[in-house]
DNA sequence: TTTCTTATACCGTCCAGACGGTACAGTTTC
DNA sequence: GAAACTGTACCGTCTGGACGGTATAAGAAA
């Protein structure tokens, strides 16, 4: 990988300031600057700045499809599967993290693209629910999850020492969960 | 109330705007006509667009310690006061629901004001640490709340079925806990 | 083999409009 | 009569985006 395509920098540089910076400094110099290319350079790859938005909405929604395909053959199962990349991700550069912050960024600037988002949140939360006992169980574990996210996307540090507990965290998410056979002792929701 | 002061209506149309619309479309021209105030009376207010944001970091810092002291007197507990708050606030229109959502938006188009934030999560996390029985339950309540704010802040539905599973979820977090005391019993205070 | 054509991948400049902010004179409210 | 505005006019800067030009390489045509 000497020398991704001028595309892939540009969407990178884009993903890059989203993060880092936020969606105040995002501009077309910016981001051409970042990736070493003229502004007439990135027009050419990226006709607006919507095409940009679309191009990392589109990369994101691939990069999570992957990503739970992983989850999904993971051998600690799906729930720590989750839990240590939310964890984790904070900290290590996968690349769909980083997808994921500048699109946090993304959205919470413009609500209007939040479909994507959505969307892949609902894959997740259907995968979670095929490998849980309950739905409160997915539910919890989604929110743990999301917390994590937020706290990253406020630029607090790390919750590393969390690593440590996951076992304990899922151990007690799960808890009250109903056995294997039937689903909510006392609710059912459709 | 038939009347707030027109400092306190333009920073409720700021926080407004911030919450509905996201900071893309905050500008000084939308702010003052959905105060219904001029330009010229909104910069009489408030001299720049960084006072308005100073404004609503103040006022989110002022309405936190409310509730802060309102958790710590709530008959149910500190943990089921957060979790009831953070998922009832997604529908309630209360203020400090509002100045949330505006901060958060705040917050993450432009990284650079978030200390503010930072310090109210602080706070509630000590309170929290007061208040239950180890670390990990601590965490834990916190990150759910994140995740729900997370939530609200990207629009998503109210998740208000989790209403009625408060204590179910409190019990679950709690669960793992070194027993100090009788705590899955029934409420416990302080 | 040289020339012409076409496609791709850019660069650099320019411009209209939006935005934040200033200035200030006039008007209403307390 | 002061404080709290309104309204208008204006300025400098930044931004998205349009546009025309350039370099290169690969074929097709001569």
């Amino acid at each position: 990988m000497a020398k991704p395509s001028a595309r892939e920098r540009i969407l990178g540089s884009y993903e890059v300031i989203l993060a880092d910076r936020g969606p105040a400094e995002i501009t077309l110099d910016a981001v051409a600057a970042h990736a070493g290319v003229s502004k007439g350079g990135l027009l050419y790859h990226f006709g607006s700045k919507d095409a940009l938005r679309d191009g990392l909405l589109e990369r994101l929604e691939r990069l999570t499809d992957d990503d739970l395909e992983r989850a999904r053959t993971a051998p600690e199962g799906v729930v720590r599967y989750y839990l240590r990349s939310a964890i984790t991700d904070v900290t290590s550069d996968l690349a769909l993290h980083r997808t994921t912050m500048a699109a946090i960024r993304l959205v919470l600037n413009d609500p209007t693209a939040a479909e994507v988002s959505r969307r892949c949140t609902e894959r997740t939360r259907e995968l979670m629910l095929e490998h849980v006992e309950d739905r409160l169980t997915a539910e919890l574990v989604m929110l743990v999850g999301e917390g994590l996210y937020m706290r990253a996307a406020l630029g607090e540090e790390a919750t590393e020492s969390l690593l440590a507990q996951i076992d304990e965290i899922a151990d007690r998410i799960e808890a009250g969960a109903p056995a294997k056979a039937t689903i909510a002792a006392g609710h059912r929701k459709n």
